[in-house]
DNA sequence: TGCGTTTTATAGTGCTCACTATGAAATCGC
DNA sequence: GCGATTTCATAGTGAGCACTATAAAACGCA
Protein backbone atom coordinates (compact mmCIF):
# COMPACT_ATOMS: atom_id res chain seq x y z
CA UNK A 1 0.00 0.00 0.00
CA UNK A 2 2.72 2.26 0.75
CA UNK A 3 4.25 1.55 -2.34
CA UNK A 4 1.63 2.27 -4.52
CA UNK A 5 0.61 5.54 -2.31
CA UNK A 6 4.19 6.70 -3.09
CA UNK A 7 4.85 6.07 -7.07
CA UNK A 8 1.07 5.65 -8.11
CA UNK A 9 -0.55 2.66 -9.54
CA UNK A 10 1.81 1.73 -12.69
CA UNK A 11 4.78 3.47 -12.29
CA UNK A 12 4.95 1.27 -8.98
CA UNK A 13 6.97 -1.50 -10.23
CA UNK A 14 6.73 -5.94 -9.17
CA UNK A 15 10.36 -4.97 -7.97
CA UNK A 16 9.11 -2.24 -5.54
CA UNK A 17 6.10 -4.39 -4.04
CA UNK A 18 8.40 -7.29 -3.85
CA UNK A 19 11.30 -5.10 -1.89
CA UNK A 20 8.57 -3.47 0.48
CA UNK A 21 6.94 -6.53 1.28
CA UNK A 22 9.95 -8.96 1.82
CA UNK A 23 8.62 -11.44 -0.59
CA UNK A 24 9.53 -12.81 -3.95
CA UNK A 25 7.63 -12.45 -7.49
CA UNK A 26 5.71 -15.51 -7.52
CA UNK A 27 4.71 -15.56 -3.98
CA UNK A 28 3.28 -12.21 -4.87
CA UNK A 29 1.24 -13.93 -7.99
CA UNK A 30 0.28 -16.78 -6.09
CA UNK A 31 -1.12 -14.54 -2.76
CA UNK A 32 -2.94 -11.75 -4.84
CA UNK A 33 -2.99 -13.16 -8.97
CA UNK A 34 -1.20 -10.18 -10.01
CA UNK A 35 -0.62 -6.71 -9.75
CA UNK A 36 -4.05 -5.03 -10.54
CA UNK A 37 -5.70 -7.29 -7.59
CA UNK A 38 -3.06 -6.38 -5.09
CA UNK A 39 -3.80 -2.82 -6.08
CA UNK A 40 -7.14 -3.17 -5.38
CA UNK A 41 -7.01 -4.83 -2.32
CA UNK A 42 -4.40 -1.79 -1.12
CA UNK A 43 -6.62 0.74 -1.90
CA UNK A 44 -9.54 -0.90 -0.43
CA UNK A 45 -7.40 -0.95 2.67
CA UNK A 46 -6.15 2.56 2.43
CA UNK A 47 -10.23 3.38 2.27
CA UNK A 48 -10.99 1.84 5.88
CA UNK A 49 -9.46 4.20 7.05
CA UNK A 50 -11.93 6.09 5.52
CA UNK A 51 -15.00 4.05 6.30
CA UNK A 52 -14.19 4.76 10.24
CA UNK A 53 -14.13 8.44 9.08
CA UNK A 54 -17.95 7.33 8.01
CA UNK A 55 -18.56 6.51 11.27
CA UNK A 56 -16.83 9.84 12.79
CA UNK A 57 -19.61 11.57 9.66
CA UNK A 58 -22.36 9.97 11.63
CA UNK A 59 -21.55 10.49 15.12
CA UNK A 60 -20.50 14.07 14.72
CA UNK A 61 -23.39 16.61 16.38
CA UNK A 62 -23.58 18.81 12.92
CA UNK A 63 -22.56 18.51 9.67
CA UNK A 64 -20.36 21.58 10.06
CA UNK A 65 -18.29 19.27 12.68
CA UNK A 66 -18.17 16.45 10.94
CA UNK A 67 -16.48 17.96 7.84
CA UNK A 68 -13.99 19.60 9.38
CA UNK A 69 -12.98 17.01 11.44
CA UNK A 70 -12.73 15.07 8.06
CA UNK A 71 -10.51 17.87 7.37
CA UNK A 72 -8.51 17.86 9.83
CA UNK A 73 -7.82 13.91 9.84
CA UNK A 74 -7.40 14.30 5.66
CA UNK A 75 -4.36 16.73 6.30
CA UNK A 76 -2.90 15.19 9.43
CA UNK A 77 -3.36 11.57 6.81
CA UNK A 78 -1.44 13.69 4.07
CA UNK A 79 0.97 15.03 5.89
CA UNK A 80 2.81 12.23 8.19
CA UNK A 81 6.12 11.50 8.72
CA UNK A 82 5.97 7.76 8.54
CA UNK A 83 3.90 7.12 5.62
CA UNK A 84 4.15 9.18 1.64
CA UNK A 85 2.67 12.42 1.17
CA UNK A 86 -1.06 13.46 0.24
CA UNK A 87 -4.13 10.60 -0.77
CA UNK A 88 -3.59 7.53 -2.51
CA UNK A 89 -6.86 7.83 -4.30
CA UNK A 90 -5.87 11.16 -5.81
CA UNK A 91 -2.67 10.44 -6.79
CA UNK A 92 -2.50 6.75 -7.64
CA UNK A 93 -4.68 6.98 -10.47
CA UNK A 94 -4.02 10.63 -11.42
CA UNK A 95 -2.76 9.59 -14.90
CA UNK A 96 -2.32 6.44 -16.37
CA UNK A 97 -2.22 4.83 -19.77
CA UNK A 98 -5.80 3.24 -21.41
CA UNK A 99 -4.71 -0.01 -20.17
CA UNK A 100 -5.55 0.61 -16.35
CA UNK A 101 -8.75 2.60 -17.15
CA UNK A 102 -10.40 -0.40 -15.04
CA UNK A 103 -8.23 0.22 -11.87
CA UNK A 104 -8.89 3.69 -12.46
CA UNK A 105 -12.67 3.80 -12.47
CA UNK A 106 -12.34 1.50 -9.09
CA UNK A 107 -10.93 4.34 -7.38
CA UNK A 108 -13.62 6.94 -8.96
CA UNK A 109 -16.13 4.43 -7.65
CA UNK A 110 -14.55 4.97 -4.16
CA UNK A 111 -14.31 8.68 -3.90
CA UNK A 112 -17.77 8.67 -5.13
CA UNK A 113 -19.05 6.66 -2.21
CA UNK A 114 -16.95 8.60 0.19
CA UNK A 115 -18.61 11.69 -1.65
CA UNK A 116 -22.72 9.88 -1.04
CA UNK A 117 -21.53 9.58 2.58
CA UNK A 118 -20.94 13.12 3.01
CA UNK A 119 -23.63 14.54 1.29
CA UNK A 120 -26.29 11.64 3.21
CA UNK A 121 -24.95 13.68 6.41
CA UNK A 122 -25.55 17.42 4.91
CA UNK A 123 -28.76 15.99 3.88
CA UNK A 124 -29.74 14.84 7.27
CA UNK A 125 -28.51 18.12 9.08
CA UNK A 126 -31.09 20.20 6.02
CA UNK A 127 -33.72 17.77 7.61
CA UNK A 128 -33.64 18.67 11.16
CA UNK A 129 -33.34 22.13 10.42
CA UNK A 130 -29.45 22.72 11.23
CA UNK A 131 -28.97 23.92 7.48
CA UNK A 132 -30.92 26.05 5.17
CA UNK A 133 -33.76 23.91 3.11
CA UNK A 134 -32.20 25.54 0.02
CA UNK A 135 -29.05 24.15 0.29
CA UNK A 136 -27.44 22.20 -2.62
CA UNK A 137 -26.21 19.20 -0.62
CA UNK A 138 -24.46 17.57 -3.69
CA UNK A 139 -22.59 20.71 -5.02
CA UNK A 140 -21.82 21.44 -1.18
CA UNK A 141 -20.54 17.89 -0.38
CA UNK A 142 -18.79 17.66 -3.69
CA UNK A 143 -17.45 21.07 -2.77
CA UNK A 144 -15.84 19.85 0.38
CA UNK A 145 -14.30 16.33 -1.62
CA UNK A 146 -12.51 18.66 -4.13
CA UNK A 147 -10.92 20.38 -0.99
CA UNK A 148 -9.48 17.65 0.21
CA UNK A 149 -8.12 15.94 -3.05
CA UNK A 150 -6.82 20.02 -3.17
CA UNK A 151 -5.29 19.52 -0.26
CA UNK A 152 -4.10 16.47 -1.51
CA UNK A 153 -2.09 17.98 -4.55
CA UNK A 154 -0.92 20.68 -1.73
CA UNK A 155 0.75 18.14 0.35
CA UNK A 156 2.82 16.70 -2.19
CA UNK A 157 3.76 19.43 -3.07
CA UNK A 158 5.55 19.67 0.46
CA UNK A 159 3.26 22.39 1.89
CA UNK A 160 3.69 21.93 5.80
CA UNK A 161 0.57 20.45 7.89
CA UNK A 162 -0.13 23.73 9.91
CA UNK A 163 -0.64 25.72 6.65
CA UNK A 164 -3.31 22.85 5.28
CA UNK A 165 -4.46 22.94 8.79
CA UNK A 166 -5.14 26.48 8.37
CA UNK A 167 -6.23 26.31 4.45
CA UNK A 168 -9.07 23.73 5.80
CA UNK A 169 -10.27 26.00 8.51
CA UNK A 170 -10.63 28.89 5.56
CA UNK A 171 -12.59 26.48 4.00
CA UNK A 172 -15.16 25.91 6.04
CA UNK A 173 -16.35 29.63 5.78
CA UNK A 174 -18.13 27.77 2.82
CA UNK A 175 -21.10 26.81 4.83
CA UNK A 176 -24.04 28.49 3.49
CA UNK A 177 -25.37 29.40 7.12
CA UNK A 178 -22.16 31.28 9.46
CA UNK A 179 -23.53 29.92 12.88
CA UNK A 180 -21.46 30.93 15.39
CA UNK A 181 -20.55 28.81 17.83
CA UNK A 182 -22.69 28.01 20.50
CA UNK A 183 -25.38 27.43 18.57
CA UNK A 184 -25.35 23.30 18.20
CA UNK B 1 0.97 18.25 -24.57
CA UNK B 2 -2.23 16.39 -25.13
CA UNK B 3 -0.87 13.21 -24.82
CA UNK B 4 1.22 14.36 -21.98
CA UNK B 5 -2.51 15.54 -20.55
CA UNK B 6 -4.76 12.87 -21.26
CA UNK B 7 -1.78 9.98 -19.76
CA UNK B 8 0.82 12.32 -18.11
CA UNK B 9 4.85 11.85 -17.83
CA UNK B 10 6.10 8.53 -16.94
CA UNK B 11 3.03 6.85 -18.80
CA UNK B 12 2.84 9.24 -21.60
CA UNK B 13 5.41 6.91 -24.46
CA UNK B 14 7.57 8.21 -27.22
CA UNK B 15 5.47 5.97 -29.78
CA UNK B 16 2.22 8.32 -28.00
CA UNK B 17 3.80 11.50 -29.01
CA UNK B 18 5.05 10.70 -32.27
CA UNK B 19 2.06 8.78 -33.76
CA UNK B 20 0.57 12.63 -31.77
CA UNK B 21 2.53 14.86 -33.94
CA UNK B 22 2.77 12.79 -36.95
CA UNK B 23 6.51 12.27 -36.60
CA UNK B 24 9.32 9.76 -35.90
CA UNK B 25 11.78 9.01 -32.94
CA UNK B 26 14.58 10.44 -34.56
CA UNK B 27 12.86 13.82 -35.06
CA UNK B 28 11.55 14.47 -32.10
CA UNK B 29 14.47 13.55 -30.34
CA UNK B 30 16.65 16.08 -32.60
CA UNK B 31 13.95 18.98 -32.10
CA UNK B 32 13.17 18.51 -28.33
CA UNK B 33 16.37 16.79 -26.75
CA UNK B 34 14.65 14.47 -25.14
CA UNK B 35 11.32 13.32 -23.13
CA UNK B 36 11.73 15.25 -20.28
CA UNK B 37 12.89 18.85 -21.93
CA UNK B 38 9.80 18.06 -24.44
CA UNK B 39 7.51 17.29 -21.44
CA UNK B 40 8.50 20.92 -20.00
CA UNK B 41 7.94 22.44 -23.09
CA UNK B 42 4.84 21.30 -23.02
CA UNK B 43 3.75 22.42 -19.48
CA UNK B 44 4.82 25.63 -20.15
CA UNK B 45 2.95 25.91 -23.33
CA UNK B 46 -0.09 25.00 -21.06
CA UNK B 47 0.94 27.34 -18.45
CA UNK B 48 0.72 29.91 -21.00
CA UNK B 49 -3.13 29.95 -21.01
CA UNK B 50 -2.91 30.50 -17.51
CA UNK B 51 -0.44 33.33 -17.68
CA UNK B 52 -3.15 35.28 -19.60
CA UNK B 53 -5.47 34.07 -16.43
CA UNK B 54 -2.98 36.27 -14.20
CA UNK B 55 -3.64 39.12 -16.57
CA UNK B 56 -7.10 38.33 -15.83
CA UNK B 57 -6.03 38.09 -12.30
CA UNK B 58 -4.85 41.88 -12.13
CA UNK B 59 -7.71 43.57 -14.52
CA UNK B 60 -11.18 42.08 -12.73
CA UNK B 61 -12.57 44.79 -10.06
CA UNK B 62 -12.08 42.30 -7.19
CA UNK B 63 -10.22 39.95 -5.99
CA UNK B 64 -13.29 37.96 -5.68
CA UNK B 65 -14.62 38.59 -9.23
CA UNK B 66 -11.04 37.70 -10.28
CA UNK B 67 -11.02 34.24 -8.69
CA UNK B 68 -14.51 33.50 -10.06
CA UNK B 69 -13.21 34.30 -13.29
CA UNK B 70 -9.94 31.63 -12.37
CA UNK B 71 -12.56 29.11 -11.40
CA UNK B 72 -15.18 29.58 -13.99
CA UNK B 73 -12.04 29.73 -16.50
CA UNK B 74 -10.75 26.30 -15.18
CA UNK B 75 -13.93 24.38 -15.28
CA UNK B 76 -14.65 25.21 -18.71
CA UNK B 77 -10.69 24.14 -18.87
CA UNK B 78 -11.19 21.15 -17.28
CA UNK B 79 -14.74 19.49 -19.65
CA UNK B 80 -13.94 20.64 -22.72
CA UNK B 81 -14.59 18.10 -25.59
CA UNK B 82 -11.62 18.81 -27.74
CA UNK B 83 -9.05 18.28 -24.83
CA UNK B 84 -8.47 15.62 -22.04
CA UNK B 85 -10.37 16.46 -18.74
CA UNK B 86 -8.70 18.21 -15.69
CA UNK B 87 -5.76 19.84 -15.30
CA UNK B 88 -2.52 18.84 -17.09
CA UNK B 89 -0.52 20.38 -13.81
CA UNK B 90 -2.49 18.35 -11.41
CA UNK B 91 -2.30 14.74 -13.05
CA UNK B 92 0.27 14.73 -15.26
CA UNK B 93 2.85 14.06 -12.25
CA UNK B 94 0.37 13.20 -9.49
CA UNK B 95 2.84 10.18 -9.33
CA UNK B 96 5.68 8.62 -10.81
CA UNK B 97 9.32 6.62 -9.56
CA UNK B 98 11.56 9.03 -7.87
CA UNK B 99 13.53 9.41 -11.35
CA UNK B 100 10.98 11.92 -12.49
CA UNK B 101 11.63 13.88 -9.54
CA UNK B 102 12.55 16.73 -11.18
CA UNK B 103 9.79 17.00 -13.35
CA UNK B 104 7.81 16.73 -10.74
CA UNK B 105 9.19 19.65 -8.88
CA UNK B 106 9.03 21.77 -12.01
CA UNK B 107 4.99 21.19 -12.57
CA UNK B 108 4.96 22.22 -8.28
CA UNK B 109 7.34 25.40 -9.26
CA UNK B 110 4.43 26.30 -11.60
CA UNK B 111 1.86 25.52 -9.30
CA UNK B 112 3.28 27.81 -6.84
CA UNK B 113 3.96 30.59 -9.19
CA UNK B 114 0.17 30.44 -10.24
CA UNK B 115 -0.60 30.38 -6.35
CA UNK B 116 1.76 33.61 -5.49
CA UNK B 117 -0.15 35.42 -8.54
CA UNK B 118 -3.52 34.94 -6.43
CA UNK B 119 -1.81 35.76 -3.18
CA UNK B 120 -1.15 38.74 -4.32
CA UNK B 121 -4.21 39.62 -6.06
CA UNK B 122 -5.61 39.42 -2.54
CA UNK B 123 -3.03 41.33 -1.26
CA UNK B 124 -3.44 44.15 -3.20
CA UNK B 125 -7.97 44.21 -2.55
CA UNK B 126 -6.46 43.85 1.15
CA UNK B 127 -4.15 46.96 0.76
CA UNK B 128 -7.56 49.19 -0.79
CA UNK B 129 -9.69 48.12 1.09
CA UNK B 130 -12.05 45.64 -0.27
CA UNK B 131 -11.04 42.67 1.95
CA UNK B 132 -10.51 43.04 5.74
CA UNK B 133 -7.02 43.36 7.29
CA UNK B 134 -7.12 40.34 9.23
CA UNK B 135 -7.20 38.47 5.87
CA UNK B 136 -5.04 35.47 5.64
CA UNK B 137 -3.98 36.16 1.75
CA UNK B 138 -1.75 33.09 1.93
CA UNK B 139 -4.23 30.63 3.48
CA UNK B 140 -7.20 32.02 1.40
CA UNK B 141 -5.11 32.06 -2.09
CA UNK B 142 -4.13 28.49 -1.27
CA UNK B 143 -7.68 27.20 -0.87
CA UNK B 144 -8.43 28.74 -3.68
CA UNK B 145 -5.40 26.47 -5.35
CA UNK B 146 -6.56 23.64 -3.70
CA UNK B 147 -10.47 23.99 -4.98
CA UNK B 148 -8.84 24.36 -8.66
CA UNK B 149 -6.46 21.20 -8.57
CA UNK B 150 -9.54 19.14 -6.35
CA UNK B 151 -11.86 20.13 -9.48
CA UNK B 152 -9.40 18.64 -11.72
CA UNK B 153 -9.72 15.30 -9.82
CA UNK B 154 -13.16 15.81 -10.09
CA UNK B 155 -13.63 16.83 -13.59
CA UNK B 156 -11.18 13.18 -14.58
CA UNK B 157 -14.38 11.47 -12.50
CA UNK B 158 -16.89 12.51 -15.71
CA UNK B 159 -18.45 15.05 -13.03
CA UNK B 160 -19.98 17.02 -15.98
CA UNK B 161 -18.98 20.90 -16.46
CA UNK B 162 -22.10 22.29 -15.01
CA UNK B 163 -22.22 20.52 -11.50
CA UNK B 164 -18.51 21.64 -11.19
CA UNK B 165 -19.68 25.49 -12.23
CA UNK B 166 -22.47 24.98 -9.04
CA UNK B 167 -19.07 23.77 -6.92
CA UNK B 168 -17.20 26.55 -7.67
CA UNK B 169 -20.10 28.76 -6.86
CA UNK B 170 -20.01 27.23 -3.71
CA UNK B 171 -16.53 27.87 -3.05
CA UNK B 172 -16.96 31.81 -3.48
CA UNK B 173 -18.78 31.66 -0.21
CA UNK B 174 -15.51 30.76 1.54
CA UNK B 175 -14.07 34.58 0.70
CA UNK B 176 -13.56 36.36 4.65
CA UNK B 177 -16.15 39.24 3.92
CA UNK B 178 -19.59 38.82 2.29
CA UNK B 179 -19.95 41.82 0.30
CA UNK B 180 -23.18 41.89 -1.72
CA UNK B 181 -23.34 42.94 -5.51
CA UNK B 182 -22.74 46.40 -5.65
CA UNK B 183 -20.24 46.88 -3.12
CA UNK B 184 -17.13 47.03 -5.81
C1' DT C 1 21.87 19.09 -63.79
C1' DG C 2 25.22 18.19 -59.93
C1' DC C 3 26.92 18.81 -55.23
C1' DG C 4 26.95 19.81 -50.02
C1' DT C 5 23.80 20.13 -46.36
C1' DT C 6 19.89 19.17 -43.79
C1' DT C 7 15.94 16.41 -42.75
C1' DT C 8 13.86 12.01 -42.31
C1' DA C 9 12.93 6.90 -42.23
C1' DT C 10 14.51 2.10 -41.15
C1' DA C 11 16.01 -0.78 -38.03
C1' DG C 12 17.88 -1.70 -34.21
C1' DT C 13 20.33 -0.92 -29.00
C1' DG C 14 20.39 -2.23 -24.11
C1' DC C 15 17.24 -2.12 -20.49
C1' DT C 16 13.22 -2.91 -17.67
C1' DC C 17 8.60 -4.26 -17.45
C1' DA C 18 4.85 -7.83 -15.70
C1' DC C 19 4.78 -12.38 -15.29
C1' DT C 20 6.19 -17.62 -14.95
C1' DA C 21 8.53 -22.47 -15.50
C1' DT C 22 11.33 -25.40 -12.85
C1' DG C 23 13.82 -27.28 -9.12
C1' DA C 24 14.94 -26.83 -3.97
C1' DA C 25 13.31 -26.44 0.66
C1' DA C 26 10.06 -26.56 4.22
C1' DT C 27 5.85 -28.52 6.23
C1' DC C 28 2.49 -31.95 7.38
C1' DG C 29 -0.04 -36.35 8.39
C1' DC C 30 0.94 -40.73 9.95
C1' DG D 1 11.20 -40.65 10.56
C1' DC D 2 9.38 -40.45 5.93
C1' DG D 3 6.86 -39.72 1.73
C1' DA D 4 3.25 -36.42 -0.14
C1' DT D 5 2.15 -31.88 -0.52
C1' DT D 6 2.68 -27.19 -0.23
C1' DT D 7 5.80 -23.04 -0.31
C1' DC D 8 9.47 -20.63 -2.08
C1' DA D 9 13.83 -18.92 -4.72
C1' DT D 10 16.47 -18.96 -9.06
C1' DA D 11 16.43 -17.81 -13.43
C1' DG D 12 14.36 -16.76 -17.15
C1' DT D 13 10.17 -15.27 -20.89
C1' DG D 14 8.43 -12.21 -24.55
C1' DA D 15 7.03 -7.56 -24.86
C1' DG D 16 7.60 -2.78 -24.61
C1' DC D 17 10.35 1.06 -22.99
C1' DA D 18 13.53 5.46 -24.09
C1' DC D 19 16.76 6.31 -27.20
C1' DT D 20 20.16 6.08 -31.44
C1' DA D 21 23.35 4.54 -35.51
C1' DT D 22 23.12 4.48 -40.31
C1' DA D 23 21.56 5.46 -44.66
C1' DA D 24 18.18 7.32 -47.95
C1' DA D 25 15.75 11.32 -49.47
C1' DA D 26 14.76 16.14 -49.90
C1' DC D 27 16.54 20.68 -50.45
C1' DG D 28 19.21 25.08 -51.56
C1' DC D 29 22.35 26.84 -54.69
C1' DA D 30 25.38 26.88 -58.71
Amino acid sequence: MLAFWEYGYETTTIVDLTAAMGITAPSLYSAFGDKRQLFLEAMLYYAGNIDSLARVLACAPTAQEAIRAMLVTAVHGFTGTATPKGCLLASATASGSSASAEVRSAVSAVRQTITACVVARIEHDIAVGHLPATTDSTALGSLFIAIVQGLSVLARDAVPREQLLQIAEHAMAAWPCRQEAGID
